[in-house]
RNA sequence: GUGGGUGUAGCUCAAUUGGUCAGAGUGCCGGGUUGUGGCCCCGGAGGUUGAGGGUUCAAGUCCCUUCACUCACCCCA
């Protein structure tokens, strides 16, 4: 038979890295709740309007990356490309404004997009992402800030840097789009292929650009933030001063465009250098306007996203988490095993980690994979035990073995295997 | 969607210019110890060299096609 593989771009997850992932959704979980964030549990699919109207008709995203299909009663539904539409939308469905003036909230699961993969970038990846609903305080942006900053910190991360810029509102952005374009077009025949078609899909993003003739005309094209009006401007200011009261360090890049349509005033991203071309952890911003555009009210929004994968990528020291067993029952013979396989159960009921096989082996043979589990402790059934109502427990390391009697040996093994993990 | 790189045992990789080249290490199973693990020694299983076609007396090796993986562009977490 033809043997069937996953999806392109599609991961598993192993045994080996599961405990991983779980111990960073862990931190998350306790740092955020620190701040004062709940978590929501969202679904993967929805309509495609909502991420069509959020997103932008015109992005990358939902033109060509997006999953989406139709259900069996007409309706078109996708597979969740980012976190932060479905947010909005349950915030709005359930009236959560109502409940509080802030909301905060945070989520973990898989988005989906249909790119071509490669170093960091998966077509089902996951993200930590983080909403706060209904604050527009330059402290609020902070603190989100340093939220991030903390986190990653709290999963042993170091080595990164914090870029962050202000894109303006709708106020002052039309302004700054237009000198840009203005500038882009008196150079366009230096500017690359790309760029030069850039110039009419998404002029900002002719800043991210890496050829170096690009760069030399980006260098001397007009800066976002010579645009902000004064309340942008002061926003902006504000952030910054709170950030340096918070002690955490940033870097200004004005010519940093985020890549969603509706980020507004702050925004701000993570890159790391151990991370290949893809080398954005996280990235997020402000987003005042966005819910009232879902057909919520009028609230301001922030948030952000980290990406599971590539933090992951990031960790300094990957030692894999493992869990060795307890105690390994080896027993030999049909009464053994009958008793063994009683003993076995109840222990694990009694919350200790016992192995055992099922399979007849050799006395060796168990042995040995007690030893492979790592097993602290092996616990020895024959049939010269079971005639004189004993089992013998051997300790691995120290090689250490003692009789103990049958009909005590649930609550004695309790004890001891207790005691040592307390030591 | 476009380009580059790579596909040999479960895993990591060898195999001079096409000519016993289908191997090693590791892992797995078993034995050395008729009931005692790690170290050591010995043995065993496991591959139509990604797939298909072509050139040749001869192809893992050269050519074409295709698939997969991977990196990069694009874009983004």
């Amino acid at each position: 038979m033809e043997k069937i593989t996953a999806i392109k771009g599609i991961k598993d997850i192993l045994p080996g890295d599961a405990p991983l992932w779980n111990h960073i959704e862990t931190v998350a979980r306790q740092t955020f709740v620190l701040f004062g964030y709940k978590e929501i549990r969202l679904p993967i699919m929805e309509k495609t309007e909502l991420f069509k109207r959020s997103i932008g008709e015109t992005t990358d995203i939902v033109e060509k990356e997006m999953y989406t299909f139709q259900d069996r009663d007409d309706d078109f539904i996708t597979l969740r490309p980012e976190a932060t539409a479905g947010v909005i939308r349950a915030y709005i469905e359930h009236n959560m404004h109502a409940y509080e003036t802030t909301t905060k909230l945070f989520t973990i699961g898989p988005m989906f997009r249909r790119e071509r993969p490669q170093k960091g970038r998966f077509r089902q990846f996951h993200q930590i992402n983080v909403e706060t609903f209904g604050e527009d305080k330059a402290q609020c942006d902070a603190e989100v800030i340093f939220m991030l900053v903390h986190f990653l910190q709290a999963t042993r991360i170091y080595d990164f840097s914090l870029e962050i810029n202000s894109l303006g509102c709708k106020k002052c952005r039309p302004a700054f789009s237009q000198n840009v374009i203005k500038h882009l077009k008196g150079a366009e025949t230096r500017l690359c292929p790309n760029c030069q078609r850039r110039i009419k899909t998404n002029p900002l993003r002719v800043f991210d650009c890496k050829t170096d003739s690009c760069r030399a005309i980006i260098n001397d094209a007009p800066e976002v933030l010579q645009f902000l009006c004064v309340e942008c401007e002061r926003h902006f200011s504000e952030v910054k001063s709170s950030l340096n009261d918070l002690s955490i360090q940033y870097k200004i890049n004005p010519r940093m465009v985020r890549g969603l349509d509706y980020y507004i005033r702050t925004a701000f991203e993570v890159t790391s250098g151990a991370l290949g071309a893809q080398n954005a952890i996280a990235g997020g911003g402000r987003y005042d306007g966005l819910v009232s555009f879902l057909g919520g009210p009028e609230v301001a929004g922030i948030g952000f996203a980290i990406g599971m994968e590539r933090l992951i990528a990031c960790l300094p020291d990957k030692a894999e988490i493992t869990f060795p067993a307890d105690l390994f029952i080896a027993a030999l013979g049909d009464q053994a095993q009958k008793k063994a396989f009683v003993f076995a159960n109840q222990l694990r009921r009694a919350g200790i980690a016992v192995e055992m096989t099922y399979t007849e082996k050799s006395l060796k043979a168990q042995m040995k994979m007690a030893d492979r589990m790592k097993s602290a402790f092996t616990l020895i059934i024959g049939e010269e035990e079971i005639k004189n109502n004993i089992a013998q427990l051997r300790n691995m390391h120290t090689k250490k073995q003692d009789a103990l009697p049958l009909d005590k040996l649930t609550e004695m093994l309790i004890d001891i295997i207790k005691k040592k993990g307390s030591d």
